[in-house]
DNA sequence: CTCCCGATAT
DNA sequence: ATATCAGGAG
């Protein structure tokens, strides 16, 4: 496991790298944040802002998503995958803002969990993003860089690497460290191919030094 | 734990 | 061909 000192030298080397981490979830307000944060579940945000451009041109409010047919809703969210369940956690979440939440966005994560289609993650993203409200939200890149890392331990269930992580880093740096280790997992520390060769954090990732060991060239 | 699911990268 | 993608619900 990673010391703070260590864990401090990690945040600050990933700050240099991406100096402009943000969300990447086209938006232009906190509903819409809600839409596209939902439809992300299991898909890149790239093809969730291709989906969104049009379909914040269609629908605008709850009300608009509830005007219009289930199948009609699933054809304009199709290409984004899952999108039977998405599409009707969509319109359930619409009725809900609507009986329970005068239309508006709750600026509550626990509220927000009440809605269909929003997990904890979700709601993390939503109070962050759209309400400045500090909190670290665990996706899959969060996830995996924590754990290659050894911010955290291996088995840690997503809730744990969250409580790590809000006791490892300053309060007022949870939401800025959320992404720019978003930015480092998909853009560097990626999935697939991380880019161990070239990256500075290499002298205090375990993982990645084993990685490295099964490609070299000399002895 | 399984299921949902198309698009893209490897 | 297979893995992965800003997960959540049953």
């Amino acid at each position: 496991m990673l010391t703070l000192k260590q864990i401090r030298y990690c945040l600050d080397q990933m700050a240099e790298m991406f100096p402009d981490a943000h969300c990447e979830l086209n938006h232009r307000n906190p509903f819409e944040l809600v839409i596209a944060v939902a439809l992300s579940a299991q898909c890149t945000d790239a093809l969730v802002n291709k989906v969104t451009k049009d379909l914040f041109q269609k629908y605008k409010t709850p009300e608009d998503y509830l005007a219009v047919s289930d199948e009609e809703l699933q054809q304009d969210i199709r290409s984004i995958g899952l999108y039977r369940n998405k599409a009707k956690n969509i319109r359930k979440l619409c009725q809900l803002l609507i009986d329970e939440y005068g239309g508006k966005v709750p600026q509550d994560r626990d509220e927000l969990t009440k809605l269909p289609g929003v997990g904890r993650k979700t709601a993390n993203v939503v109070v962050s993003v759209a309400f400045g409200i500090p909190a670290i939200a665990v996706d899959t890149h969060v996830e995996r860089v924590s754990k290659r890392l050894a911010i955290c331990k291996w088995k840690d269930s997503v809730l744990e690497v969250e409580k790590t992580l809000m006791k490892k880093v300053p309060r007022e740096e949870w939401s800025v460290t959320h992404h720019r280790m978003i930015f480092f997992g998909r853009y560097h520390c990626k999935a697939q191919s991380p880019q161990c060769h070239i990256c500075p954090l290499l002298d205090v990732c375990r993982e990645g030094k084993k990685r490295m060991k099964g490609k070299q060239i000399d002895g």
